[in-house]
DNA sequence: GCGACAG
DNA sequence: ATCTTGTCGC
């Protein structure tokens, strides 16, 4: 057992490196028994990318880390192979064969003591959902505002598009540039992009705030649009590019309601081969949330958001020149 | 090779 | 999300 927390938000990637460095010398463990310690599985990929980035091959033994399946994966870079991490395993007496560690069960170390951090923050997501209002509490509908996030690895530009809802035209715009180091971990959006997101928004009376993601069509009703509705109290709309839980009703259709517990908590709109899905983030109705989508929908994109993701995109390449 | 868990 | 030539579709 281990009761170790940290009293501030510590980078995943270090916690990384502190569970890694606790691998005795002879075990070997898993990309997802690492994620597992820091809370949840969800984050193996996460924890394989960081190890991936690993500056100090041998003092963070990295060669430890091996997949669920037994087999060894690559190290030092995809294109080395795997030849030097069998080498550094079999002088630490872990053998390996067939490209599999030998005994792989009894060799497998388990027994971290880092923070789980996503623990806390599935905590977190829990009490964000129970305070979701699924109904409008907002006034007379003005604007519609696009919100996204691109990336030059840790570099972020954050873009917002301000529209004006009876005719559609542009109203305002802006970037903001930032570090984000967060890794991206399905299920955890918002604690990579939410705090850059905030920094572009101001509570305008009347406008409803379209965030690139999902609402509350999420594990626990808490996607990054909900988040950031309820954190800020305004009002938000989840709107992805894909589906990450839930069922399309009629996948053909130009707009079918996505299904959850047997519930309708979603709305695919499609228009030729792109598809938006919709959700409620925060005191918005499932119908106006459809609404506002569908008739802002361009390119099957809601055009605010379509407008925030260009913008975002191209303050990034003119950043790089 | 398939299926795939937002960005 | 990003890596990226030519390719595909409206
Ligand atoms: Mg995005």
């Amino acid at each position: 057992m281990c009761a170790c927390r940290t009293d501030t938000t510590e980078d995943i990637a270090s916690l990384v490196y502190q569970a890694t460095s606790q691998i005795p010398e002879g075990m070997v463990t898993t990309y997802g028994d690492i994620a597992t310690a820091l809370g949840d599985r969800v984050a193996s990929r996460a924890v394989g990318e960081i190890l991936s980035k690993n500056e100090h091959p041998l003092i963070v033994p990295c060669h430890r880390v091996v997949y669920s399946t037994g087999e060894v994966g690559w190290y030092g870079g995809r294109d080395k192979g795997s030849e030097r991490k069998i080498e550094l395993l079999e002088q630490e007496g872990v053998h390996i064969v067939g490209g599999k560690v030998q005994d792989f069960a009894t060799r497998r170390f388990r027994d971290f003591c880092i923070d789980p951090v996503l623990k806390w923050m599935r905590d977190e997501q829990d009490r964000m959902a129970a305070q979701v209002i699924e109904e409008d509490t907002f006034g007379k509908l003005e604007y519609i505002a696009g919100l996204d996030v691109s990336y030059e690895g840790e570099n972020a530009f954050a873009a917002i598009v301000l529209m004006d809802w009876e005719h559609m035209k542009m109203v305002e715009e802006r970037t903001i540039q930032c570090k984000i180091t967060f890794p991206y971990i399905p299920t955890f959006l918002s604690y990579r992009e939410a705090p850059a997101i905030r920094r572009l928004i101001e509570k305008r009376p009347g406008a409803v705030y379209l965030i690139d993601g999902q609402g509350v069509l999420h594990p626990r009703g808490a996607g990054i649009a909900s988040r950031i509705g309820v954190g800020l109290d305004i009002p938000t709309v989840g709107a992805a590019k894909s589906v990450l839980v839930g069922s399309v009703q009629d996948v053909d259709a130009d707009s079918s309601p996505i299904l959850l517990d047997g519930r309708i908590r979603g709305w695919a709109l499609r228009q030729g081969s792109k598809a938006t899905y919709v959700s409620v983030g925060h005191r918005v109705s499932l119908d106006t949330a459809t609404r506002i989508c569908s008739r802002a929908l361009k390119h099957g994109i809601p055009q605010p958001l379509r407008r925030a993701h260009e913008l975002a995109n191209r303050a990034r390449r003119e950043a790089s020149t």
